[in-house]
RNA sequence: GUCCCCGUAGUGUAGUGGCAAGCACGACAGACUUUCGAUCUGUAGUCGCGGGUUCGAUUCCCGCCGGGGAUGCCA
Protein backbone atom coordinates (compact mmCIF):
# COMPACT_ATOMS: atom_id res chain seq x y z
CA UNK A 1 0.00 0.00 0.00
CA UNK A 2 2.13 2.77 -1.11
CA UNK A 3 0.01 6.12 -0.67
CA UNK A 4 2.71 8.38 -2.77
CA UNK A 5 0.59 9.65 -5.71
CA UNK A 6 3.27 8.70 -8.73
CA UNK A 7 3.20 4.79 -7.05
CA UNK A 8 0.34 4.00 -9.31
CA UNK A 9 1.59 3.35 -12.86
CA UNK A 10 5.31 4.86 -13.35
CA UNK A 11 7.64 4.00 -11.29
CA UNK A 12 6.97 0.24 -9.92
CA UNK A 13 7.59 -2.10 -12.43
CA UNK A 14 5.67 -5.47 -11.52
CA UNK A 15 3.60 -4.45 -8.49
CA UNK A 16 1.96 -6.29 -6.30
CA UNK A 17 0.77 -6.43 -3.20
CA UNK A 18 2.95 -6.21 -0.38
CA UNK A 19 3.97 -9.53 0.68
CA UNK A 20 1.31 -11.08 2.69
CA UNK A 21 2.66 -11.75 6.66
CA UNK A 22 0.30 -13.04 9.32
CA UNK A 23 1.68 -14.51 12.84
CA UNK A 24 0.75 -17.24 15.03
CA UNK A 25 1.49 -16.02 18.53
CA UNK A 26 0.29 -18.35 21.64
CA UNK A 27 1.19 -17.55 24.85
CA UNK A 28 2.52 -20.74 26.36
CA UNK A 29 0.29 -20.97 29.38
CA UNK A 30 -1.06 -24.47 28.61
CA UNK A 31 -1.70 -26.72 25.91
CA UNK A 32 -2.56 -26.09 22.51
CA UNK A 33 -6.34 -25.31 22.06
CA UNK A 34 -8.57 -25.63 19.57
CA UNK A 35 -9.52 -22.59 19.41
CA UNK A 36 -5.96 -21.60 19.06
CA UNK A 37 -5.25 -24.09 16.88
CA UNK A 38 -8.31 -22.75 14.12
CA UNK A 39 -6.70 -19.20 14.77
CA UNK A 40 -3.40 -20.27 13.99
CA UNK A 41 -4.98 -22.62 10.76
CA UNK A 42 -6.64 -19.58 9.73
CA UNK A 43 -3.44 -17.11 9.95
CA UNK A 44 -1.54 -20.28 7.53
CA UNK A 45 -4.09 -20.47 5.32
CA UNK A 46 -4.60 -16.78 4.90
CA UNK A 47 -0.69 -16.72 3.92
CA UNK A 48 -0.89 -19.93 2.13
CA UNK A 49 -3.20 -18.69 -0.13
CA UNK A 50 -1.71 -15.08 -0.67
CA UNK A 51 1.73 -16.77 -0.87
CA UNK A 52 2.69 -15.12 2.00
CA UNK A 53 4.78 -15.93 5.30
CA UNK A 54 3.50 -17.37 8.42
CA UNK A 55 5.38 -16.89 11.42
CA UNK A 56 5.41 -18.01 14.77
CA UNK A 57 5.93 -15.90 17.72
CA UNK A 58 5.73 -17.11 21.56
CA UNK A 59 4.26 -14.58 23.62
CA UNK A 60 6.12 -15.47 27.19
CA UNK A 61 6.10 -12.41 28.82
CA UNK A 62 4.14 -13.32 31.49
CA UNK A 63 6.74 -14.93 33.34
CA UNK A 64 4.44 -16.46 36.44
CA UNK A 65 2.16 -18.21 34.09
CA UNK A 66 4.30 -19.74 31.83
CA UNK A 67 4.36 -23.50 31.86
CA UNK A 68 7.25 -25.46 30.68
CA UNK A 69 5.73 -27.67 28.56
CA UNK A 70 3.52 -25.41 26.91
CA UNK A 71 6.19 -24.31 24.34
CA UNK A 72 6.41 -27.70 23.35
CA UNK A 73 3.25 -28.76 23.23
CA UNK A 74 2.75 -25.73 20.93
CA UNK A 75 4.66 -26.57 18.49
CA UNK A 76 4.13 -30.26 18.78
CA UNK A 77 0.82 -29.74 17.75
CA UNK A 78 0.72 -27.36 15.17
CA UNK A 79 3.60 -29.47 13.58
CA UNK A 80 0.83 -32.31 13.93
CA UNK A 81 -1.58 -30.22 12.02
CA UNK A 82 0.70 -29.57 9.52
CA UNK A 83 0.84 -25.56 9.79
CA UNK A 84 4.50 -25.24 8.77
CA UNK A 85 5.90 -21.82 9.88
CA UNK A 86 8.35 -19.70 8.04
CA UNK A 87 9.83 -17.84 10.95
CA UNK A 88 9.68 -18.46 14.41
CA UNK A 89 11.39 -21.68 16.77
CA UNK A 90 13.23 -23.96 14.96
CA UNK A 91 12.48 -21.99 11.43
CA UNK A 92 14.77 -18.90 11.92
CA UNK A 93 14.28 -16.19 10.20
CA UNK A 94 15.49 -12.36 10.58
CA UNK A 95 13.18 -10.55 12.44
CA UNK A 96 13.72 -12.60 15.38
CA UNK A 97 14.09 -14.01 17.90
CA UNK A 98 10.60 -15.51 18.26
CA UNK A 99 10.34 -15.10 21.69
CA UNK A 100 9.19 -11.88 23.66
CA UNK A 101 11.14 -13.37 26.70
CA UNK A 102 14.14 -12.42 24.61
CA UNK A 103 12.99 -9.06 23.01
CA UNK A 104 13.48 -6.74 26.02
CA UNK A 105 15.90 -4.26 24.10
CA UNK A 106 13.48 -3.94 21.32
CA UNK A 107 10.78 -3.25 24.04
CA UNK A 108 12.78 -0.68 25.57
CA UNK A 109 13.63 1.18 22.59
CA UNK A 110 9.97 1.70 21.68
CA UNK A 111 9.08 2.73 25.18
CA UNK A 112 11.97 5.38 24.70
CA UNK A 113 10.44 6.61 22.01
CA UNK A 114 7.16 7.32 23.48
CA UNK A 115 8.92 8.91 26.30
CA UNK A 116 10.22 11.45 24.03
CA UNK A 117 7.47 11.94 22.73
CA UNK A 118 5.55 12.45 25.94
CA UNK A 119 3.07 9.50 25.96
CA UNK A 120 3.78 7.86 28.73
CA UNK A 121 4.04 8.54 32.53
CA UNK A 122 4.94 6.20 35.55
CA UNK A 123 3.14 5.44 38.75
CA UNK A 124 4.73 6.19 41.98
CA UNK A 125 5.23 2.10 42.03
CA UNK A 126 7.36 2.08 38.96
CA UNK A 127 4.41 0.94 36.50
CA UNK A 128 4.36 2.64 33.28
CA UNK A 129 0.71 3.69 31.39
CA UNK A 130 0.28 4.86 27.78
CA UNK A 131 -1.54 8.53 27.67
CA UNK A 132 -4.57 7.70 25.44
CA UNK A 133 -5.18 10.20 23.02
CA UNK A 134 -8.94 9.45 23.91
CA UNK A 135 -9.94 10.33 20.31
CA UNK A 136 -12.43 8.01 19.15
CA UNK A 137 -10.67 4.90 16.93
CA UNK A 138 -12.25 3.36 13.82
CA UNK A 139 -11.36 -0.25 13.60
CA UNK A 140 -11.89 -1.33 9.92
CA UNK A 141 -12.23 -4.74 11.02
CA UNK A 142 -12.29 -7.56 7.93
CA UNK A 143 -15.24 -9.33 9.12
CA UNK A 144 -16.60 -7.40 11.42
CA UNK A 145 -16.76 -4.25 9.25
CA UNK A 146 -16.33 -0.95 10.75
CA UNK A 147 -16.32 -0.48 14.16
CA UNK A 148 -16.02 2.89 16.11
CA UNK A 149 -14.88 2.95 20.03
CA UNK A 150 -15.19 5.69 22.21
CA UNK A 151 -11.68 5.62 24.19
CA UNK A 152 -12.75 6.74 27.91
CA UNK A 153 -11.29 3.88 29.83
CA UNK A 154 -8.35 4.33 31.90
CA UNK A 155 -4.58 4.82 30.34
CA UNK A 156 -3.56 1.19 29.61
CA UNK A 157 -0.27 0.04 31.79
CA UNK A 158 2.39 -1.09 29.31
CA UNK A 159 5.47 -1.72 31.98
CA UNK A 160 4.73 -3.59 34.86
CA UNK A 161 6.93 -2.26 38.53
CA UNK A 162 9.32 -5.11 37.69
CA UNK A 163 10.58 -3.64 34.03
CA UNK A 164 8.84 -6.56 31.97
CA UNK A 165 5.92 -5.57 29.48
CA UNK A 166 2.21 -6.10 28.89
CA UNK A 167 0.56 -7.75 26.10
CA UNK A 168 -1.14 -4.84 24.36
CA UNK A 169 2.63 -3.05 24.01
CA UNK A 170 4.64 -6.11 23.08
CA UNK A 171 2.28 -7.92 20.52
CA UNK A 172 2.27 -4.52 19.17
CA UNK A 173 6.15 -3.44 19.13
CA UNK A 174 6.63 -7.12 17.92
CA UNK A 175 3.85 -6.55 15.25
CA UNK A 176 5.85 -3.53 14.22
CA UNK A 177 9.36 -5.16 13.94
CA UNK A 178 7.78 -8.18 12.88
CA UNK A 179 6.34 -6.46 9.56
CA UNK A 180 3.00 -8.25 9.88
CA UNK A 181 0.88 -7.06 7.44
CA UNK A 182 -2.53 -9.14 8.46
CA UNK A 183 -3.61 -10.14 12.45
CA UNK A 184 -6.07 -12.74 12.04
CA UNK A 185 -7.42 -13.26 15.84
CA UNK A 186 -9.72 -14.28 18.33
CA UNK A 187 -12.68 -11.91 17.93
CA UNK A 188 -12.11 -11.04 21.84
CA UNK A 189 -9.59 -8.94 20.81
CA UNK A 190 -12.02 -6.85 18.65
CA UNK A 191 -12.31 -4.37 21.95
CA UNK A 192 -8.58 -4.26 21.92
CA UNK A 193 -7.95 -3.27 19.05
CA UNK A 194 -8.53 0.28 19.50
CA UNK A 195 -5.49 0.02 22.25
CA UNK A 196 -3.31 -1.41 19.76
CA UNK A 197 -4.25 1.02 16.71
CA UNK A 198 -3.15 3.74 19.32
CA UNK A 199 0.22 2.69 19.86
CA UNK A 200 0.66 1.77 16.24
CA UNK A 201 -0.12 5.67 16.09
CA UNK A 202 2.14 6.86 18.77
CA UNK A 203 5.19 4.68 17.34
CA UNK A 204 4.30 6.31 13.92
CA UNK A 205 3.48 3.20 12.22
CA UNK A 206 0.32 2.07 10.34
CA UNK A 207 -1.79 -0.58 12.17
CA UNK A 208 -1.96 -3.85 10.30
CA UNK A 209 -5.30 -4.99 8.60
CA UNK A 210 -7.72 -6.88 11.19
CA UNK A 211 -9.94 -9.67 10.61
CA UNK A 212 -11.50 -10.91 13.85
CA UNK A 213 -12.92 -14.39 13.78
CA UNK A 214 -15.67 -15.36 15.77
CA UNK A 215 -14.72 -17.64 18.69
CA UNK A 216 -15.46 -21.48 19.16
CA UNK A 217 -17.60 -22.48 22.10
CA UNK A 218 -18.80 -25.59 23.58
CA UNK A 219 -21.73 -27.82 22.76
CA UNK A 220 -24.22 -25.93 25.14
CA UNK A 221 -22.96 -22.53 24.10
CA UNK A 222 -20.50 -21.37 26.55
CA UNK A 223 -16.96 -20.36 25.93
CA UNK A 224 -14.51 -23.26 25.24
CA UNK A 225 -11.61 -23.53 27.40
CA UNK A 226 -8.92 -25.23 28.63
CA UNK A 227 -10.49 -27.66 30.69
CA UNK A 228 -12.96 -28.70 28.65
CA UNK A 229 -13.75 -31.73 27.14
CA UNK A 230 -12.19 -32.19 23.33
CA UNK A 231 -10.31 -28.44 23.79
CA UNK A 232 -6.87 -29.63 23.49
CA UNK A 233 -5.62 -30.71 20.04
CA UNK A 234 -2.82 -32.89 21.75
CA UNK A 235 -6.40 -35.00 22.88
CA UNK A 236 -6.87 -35.70 19.69
CA UNK A 237 -3.69 -36.64 18.20
CA UNK A 238 -3.37 -39.44 21.14
CA UNK A 239 -7.10 -40.86 20.26
CA UNK A 240 -5.50 -41.17 16.68
CA UNK A 241 -7.46 -38.86 14.81
CA UNK A 242 -6.63 -38.11 11.42
CA UNK A 243 -4.69 -34.73 11.55
CA UNK A 244 -6.69 -33.83 8.24
CA UNK A 245 -9.71 -34.57 9.19
CA UNK A 246 -8.80 -32.12 12.46
CA UNK A 247 -7.64 -29.38 10.21
CA UNK A 248 -10.66 -29.80 7.64
CA UNK A 249 -13.39 -29.56 10.64
CA UNK A 250 -11.42 -26.83 11.89
CA UNK A 251 -11.26 -24.62 8.82
CA UNK A 252 -15.29 -25.20 8.55
CA UNK A 253 -16.00 -23.81 11.88
CA UNK A 254 -16.31 -20.16 10.70
CA UNK A 255 -15.17 -20.54 7.08
CA UNK A 256 -17.33 -21.79 4.38
CA UNK A 257 -16.52 -22.79 0.83
CA UNK A 258 -20.20 -21.26 0.23
CA UNK A 259 -21.27 -24.21 -1.85
CA UNK A 260 -22.24 -27.49 0.05
CA UNK A 261 -19.23 -28.77 -0.11
CA UNK A 262 -17.21 -29.81 3.32
CA UNK A 263 -14.66 -32.45 2.37
CA UNK A 264 -12.01 -30.76 1.23
CA UNK A 265 -8.19 -31.58 0.88
CA UNK A 266 -5.82 -28.93 2.47
CA UNK A 267 -4.62 -28.02 -1.42
CA UNK A 268 -8.41 -26.68 -2.10
CA UNK A 269 -9.19 -24.90 1.07
CA UNK A 270 -5.58 -22.87 0.54
CA UNK A 271 -7.24 -22.09 -2.64
CA UNK A 272 -10.40 -21.23 -1.88
CA UNK A 273 -9.77 -19.52 1.86
CA UNK A 274 -10.23 -15.77 2.23
CA UNK A 275 -11.91 -13.62 3.98
CA UNK A 276 -14.91 -12.97 2.43
CA UNK A 277 -15.64 -16.74 3.44
CA UNK A 278 -15.56 -16.11 7.17
CA UNK A 279 -18.53 -15.45 9.07
CA UNK A 280 -19.31 -13.91 12.16
CA UNK A 281 -20.98 -15.00 14.39
CA UNK A 282 -19.51 -17.85 17.37
CA UNK A 283 -19.69 -21.80 16.56
CA UNK A 284 -20.20 -24.62 18.59
CA UNK A 285 -17.64 -27.77 18.48
CA UNK A 286 -19.64 -30.71 17.02
CA UNK A 287 -17.69 -33.78 18.10
CA UNK A 288 -19.98 -36.01 16.18
CA UNK A 289 -19.56 -33.91 13.21
CA UNK A 290 -15.79 -34.41 13.74
CA UNK A 291 -15.82 -38.17 14.45
CA UNK A 292 -17.92 -38.39 11.01
CA UNK A 293 -15.74 -36.17 9.39
CA UNK A 294 -12.88 -38.44 9.91
CA UNK A 295 -14.46 -41.64 9.22
CA UNK A 296 -14.83 -40.31 5.83
CA UNK A 297 -11.39 -39.60 5.45
CA UNK A 298 -10.31 -42.90 6.85
CA UNK A 299 -12.14 -44.61 4.23
CA UNK A 300 -10.65 -42.38 1.65
CA UNK A 301 -7.25 -43.91 2.33
CA UNK A 302 -5.99 -46.34 0.42
CA UNK A 303 -4.99 -49.67 1.98
CA UNK A 304 -1.56 -48.98 2.55
CA UNK A 305 -2.30 -45.56 4.42
CA UNK A 306 -4.76 -46.93 6.41
CA UNK A 307 -2.79 -49.77 7.57
CA UNK A 308 0.29 -47.48 8.13
CA UNK A 309 -2.05 -45.15 10.27
CA UNK A 310 -4.04 -47.98 11.88
CA UNK A 311 -0.64 -50.03 12.74
CA UNK A 312 0.51 -48.61 15.49
CA UNK A 313 -2.81 -48.37 17.18
CA UNK A 314 -3.54 -51.70 17.23
CA UNK A 315 0.23 -52.84 18.40
CA UNK A 316 -0.77 -50.16 21.26
CA UNK A 317 -3.56 -52.35 22.19
CA UNK A 318 -1.38 -55.67 22.48
CA UNK A 319 -3.95 -57.87 20.41
CA UNK A 320 -2.40 -61.60 20.15
CA UNK A 321 -3.10 -61.20 16.48
CA UNK A 322 0.09 -62.23 13.84
CA UNK A 323 0.78 -59.58 11.24
CA UNK A 324 -0.58 -61.61 8.11
CA UNK A 325 -3.69 -62.19 9.84
CA UNK A 326 -3.64 -58.27 10.57
CA UNK A 327 -2.40 -57.78 6.89
CA UNK A 328 -5.31 -59.15 5.93
CA UNK A 329 -7.63 -58.42 8.81
CA UNK A 330 -7.28 -54.68 8.77
CA UNK A 331 -9.48 -53.77 5.37
CA UNK A 332 -12.66 -55.36 6.24
CA UNK A 333 -13.09 -52.67 9.15
CA UNK A 334 -11.98 -49.55 6.97
CA UNK A 335 -15.36 -48.61 6.44
CA UNK A 336 -16.62 -49.51 9.76
CA UNK A 337 -15.18 -47.45 12.45
CA UNK A 338 -14.41 -44.11 12.08
CA UNK A 339 -12.01 -43.37 14.34
CA UNK A 340 -8.59 -46.23 14.26
CA UNK A 341 -8.42 -46.20 18.15
CA UNK A 342 -11.97 -48.07 17.75
CA UNK A 343 -10.03 -50.83 15.94
CA UNK A 344 -8.73 -52.67 18.36
CA UNK A 345 -12.65 -53.55 19.78
CA UNK A 346 -13.60 -54.15 16.30
CA UNK A 347 -11.33 -57.17 15.43
CA UNK A 348 -10.43 -58.27 18.91
CA UNK A 349 -12.62 -61.68 18.42
CA UNK A 350 -9.66 -62.62 15.73
CA UNK A 351 -7.72 -63.49 18.71
CA UNK A 352 -7.84 -67.62 19.53
CA UNK A 353 -9.68 -70.20 19.14
CA UNK A 354 -13.11 -69.63 20.48
CA UNK A 355 -14.69 -66.02 21.48
CA UNK A 356 -16.48 -64.53 24.19
CA UNK A 357 -20.49 -63.61 23.11
CA UNK A 358 -21.55 -60.13 24.04
CA UNK A 359 -24.75 -60.16 25.86
CA UNK A 360 -26.67 -58.10 24.21
CA UNK A 361 -26.25 -59.63 20.77
CA UNK A 362 -26.41 -63.02 22.52
CA UNK A 363 -30.11 -61.79 24.10
CA UNK A 364 -31.32 -61.30 21.00
CA UNK A 365 -30.32 -64.45 19.24
CA UNK A 366 -31.91 -66.24 22.12
CA UNK A 367 -35.17 -64.38 21.81
CA UNK A 368 -35.65 -66.21 18.57
CA UNK A 369 -36.54 -69.54 18.94
CA UNK A 370 -35.01 -70.34 15.47
CA UNK A 371 -31.31 -69.59 15.97
CA UNK A 372 -30.36 -72.52 17.48
CA UNK A 373 -31.89 -74.70 14.35
CA UNK A 374 -30.45 -71.47 12.01
CA UNK A 375 -26.89 -72.44 13.22
CA UNK A 376 -27.70 -76.40 13.68
CA UNK A 377 -28.32 -75.92 9.52
CA UNK A 378 -25.47 -73.33 9.19
CA UNK A 379 -23.30 -75.92 11.08
CA UNK A 380 -23.99 -78.83 8.52
CA UNK A 381 -23.60 -76.39 5.60
CA UNK A 382 -20.56 -75.05 6.37
CA UNK A 383 -18.59 -78.54 7.72
CA UNK A 384 -19.34 -79.24 3.88
CA UNK A 385 -17.95 -76.44 2.41
CA UNK A 386 -14.74 -77.10 0.65
CA UNK A 387 -12.69 -75.44 -0.51
CA UNK A 388 -13.46 -72.73 2.27
CA UNK A 389 -13.61 -69.27 0.28
CA UNK A 390 -16.19 -66.71 0.38
CA UNK A 391 -17.75 -68.16 -2.79
CA UNK A 392 -18.75 -71.61 -0.88
CA UNK A 393 -19.55 -69.79 2.31
CA UNK A 394 -21.72 -67.61 0.77
CA UNK A 395 -23.18 -70.90 -0.99
CA UNK A 396 -23.65 -72.74 2.45
CA UNK A 397 -25.09 -70.30 3.59
CA UNK A 398 -27.55 -70.10 1.15
CA UNK A 399 -28.25 -73.49 1.22
CA UNK A 400 -29.06 -73.80 4.26
CA UNK A 401 -31.48 -71.02 3.89
CA UNK A 402 -33.42 -72.86 1.28
CA UNK A 403 -33.61 -75.94 3.89
CA UNK A 404 -34.75 -73.71 6.56
CA UNK A 405 -36.92 -72.33 3.87
CA UNK A 406 -35.72 -69.50 5.07
CA UNK A 407 -34.17 -65.13 3.49
CA UNK A 408 -30.54 -65.80 3.99
CA UNK A 409 -30.75 -62.79 5.52
CA UNK A 410 -32.39 -64.36 8.10
CA UNK A 411 -29.43 -66.48 8.83
CA UNK A 412 -26.38 -63.95 8.38
CA UNK A 413 -26.85 -62.17 11.71
CA UNK A 414 -26.77 -65.67 13.84
CA UNK A 415 -24.14 -66.67 12.25
CA UNK A 416 -22.07 -63.23 12.51
CA UNK A 417 -22.96 -63.31 16.41
CA UNK A 418 -21.83 -67.07 16.64
CA UNK A 419 -18.48 -66.41 14.69
CA UNK A 420 -17.58 -63.05 16.55
CA UNK A 421 -19.48 -62.30 19.50
CA UNK A 422 -20.70 -59.27 18.20
CA UNK A 423 -23.82 -57.74 16.77
CA UNK A 424 -21.31 -55.51 14.12
CA UNK A 425 -17.83 -55.79 12.64
CA UNK A 426 -16.59 -56.62 9.13
CA UNK A 427 -18.65 -57.70 6.32
CA UNK A 428 -19.80 -61.48 6.96
CA UNK A 429 -18.40 -63.28 4.36
CA UNK A 430 -14.91 -62.22 4.65
CA UNK A 431 -14.63 -62.40 8.12
CA UNK A 432 -15.66 -66.19 8.33
CA UNK A 433 -13.59 -66.85 5.27
CA UNK A 434 -10.29 -65.40 7.46
CA UNK A 435 -11.42 -66.88 10.61
CA UNK A 436 -11.18 -70.56 8.86
CA UNK A 437 -13.46 -72.81 8.99
CA UNK A 438 -12.51 -75.20 12.05
CA UNK A 439 -12.68 -71.75 13.88
CA UNK A 440 -15.48 -71.08 12.45
CA UNK A 441 -17.55 -74.29 13.59
CA UNK A 442 -15.91 -74.60 17.12
CA UNK A 443 -17.72 -70.80 17.53
CA UNK A 444 -20.88 -72.24 16.20
CA UNK A 445 -20.79 -75.33 18.50
CA UNK A 446 -19.98 -73.04 21.41
CA UNK A 447 -22.43 -70.50 20.16
CA UNK A 448 -24.91 -73.56 20.08
CA UNK A 449 -24.52 -75.02 23.59
CA UNK A 450 -24.22 -71.35 25.34
CA UNK A 451 -28.06 -71.07 23.81
CA UNK A 452 -29.35 -74.33 24.81
CA UNK A 453 -28.17 -73.19 28.45
C1' G B 1 -22.83 -0.98 35.16
C1' U B 2 -20.56 0.77 30.41
C1' C B 3 -18.84 -0.38 25.51
C1' C B 4 -18.37 -3.93 21.36
C1' C B 5 -19.69 -8.32 18.35
C1' C B 6 -23.23 -11.98 17.13
C1' G B 7 -28.46 -14.36 16.57
C1' U B 8 -31.09 -19.29 9.78
C1' A B 9 -33.51 -26.63 12.54
C1' G B 10 -30.05 -29.88 18.39
C1' U B 11 -25.08 -28.61 15.62
C1' G B 12 -22.03 -26.51 11.35
C1' U B 13 -23.57 -23.62 7.34
C1' A B 14 -25.86 -21.66 2.18
C1' G B 15 -29.17 -18.05 0.51
C1' U B 16 -32.79 -14.18 -1.07
C1' G B 17 -36.87 -7.58 -0.70
C1' G B 18 -41.46 -12.13 -3.23
C1' C B 19 -41.13 -19.80 -5.96
C1' A B 20 -42.98 -25.01 -0.76
C1' A B 21 -35.49 -21.18 2.94
C1' G B 22 -30.76 -25.34 0.18
C1' C B 23 -26.68 -28.62 2.02
C1' A B 24 -24.14 -31.46 5.84
C1' C B 25 -23.71 -33.79 10.91
C1' G B 26 -26.96 -35.76 14.43
C1' A B 27 -31.99 -38.06 15.35
C1' C B 28 -35.85 -41.28 13.57
C1' A B 29 -37.81 -44.86 9.84
C1' G B 30 -37.21 -48.09 5.76
C1' A B 31 -34.08 -50.64 2.08
C1' C B 32 -29.83 -53.43 0.74
C1' U B 33 -32.52 -61.62 0.77
C1' U B 34 -26.56 -59.76 7.39
C1' U B 35 -24.95 -56.66 11.71
C1' C B 36 -23.28 -51.76 11.06
C1' G B 37 -20.91 -46.23 12.97
C1' A B 38 -20.68 -48.67 5.58
C1' U B 39 -24.21 -47.61 1.34
C1' C B 40 -29.09 -46.02 -0.52
C1' U B 41 -34.00 -43.89 0.33
C1' G B 42 -37.29 -41.33 3.24
C1' U B 43 -39.26 -38.44 7.79
C1' A B 44 -39.27 -34.65 11.51
C1' G B 45 -37.14 -30.01 12.59
C1' U B 46 -35.13 -23.39 11.30
C1' C B 47 -35.06 -17.56 9.67
C1' G B 48 -34.94 -15.24 18.58
C1' C B 49 -39.23 -11.66 19.87
C1' G B 50 -41.95 -7.04 18.92
C1' G B 51 -42.59 -2.84 16.06
C1' G B 52 -41.54 -0.02 11.53
C1' U B 53 -40.32 0.77 6.03
C1' U B 54 -42.64 -1.83 1.85
C1' C B 55 -47.66 -4.28 -2.31
C1' G B 56 -44.47 -7.88 0.16
C1' A B 57 -39.76 -9.15 4.79
C1' U B 58 -35.54 -14.27 7.14
C1' U B 59 -33.23 -10.26 4.16
C1' C B 60 -33.51 -2.99 5.39
C1' C B 61 -34.37 0.32 10.18
C1' C B 62 -35.50 0.67 15.58
C1' G B 63 -36.37 -1.55 20.29
C1' C B 64 -36.18 -5.86 23.25
C1' C B 65 -34.45 -10.55 24.56
C1' G B 66 -30.65 -14.12 24.32
C1' G B 67 -25.41 -15.64 23.72
C1' G B 68 -20.38 -14.10 23.63
C1' G B 69 -16.42 -10.57 24.34
C1' A B 70 -13.96 -6.22 26.45
C1' U B 71 -13.59 -3.12 30.45
C1' G B 72 -6.18 -6.22 34.21
C1' C B 73 0.22 -4.23 36.54
C1' C B 74 -3.54 -11.96 31.86
C1' A B 75 -2.65 -13.17 26.93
Amino acid sequence: MDLRPSAKGATSPIMTDKTVRTRFAPSPTGYLHVGGARTALFNWLYARHHGGQFVLRIEDTDRNRNIEDGIEAILRGLEWLGLTWDEGPGAGGDRGPYYQSQRQGLYDKHLATLEQKGLVYTEDNGAVRFRSPRQPVVVDDKICGRVEFTRDEPDMTIRRPDGSYIFHFVNVVDDLEMGMTHVIRGEDHLSNTPKHIELFEALDASPPVYAHIPLILNADGSKMSKRDQGASVTEYREQAYLPQAVVNYLALLGWSPKDDQEQLPIEEIIARFDFPGINKSNASFDLKKLLWLNGQVLMGLDGEAFRQHATPVVQAAELDLDDDTLHRLLPLVQTKVSLASEIPGKIAFFQGDRCDHDPAALAKLKKDSQSIPRLQSLTEALSAASPWTEETIGQAIGKAAQELEEKKGKLMFPARIAASGQAGGPELLPMLSLLGQDRVLLRFRDAIQVLEK
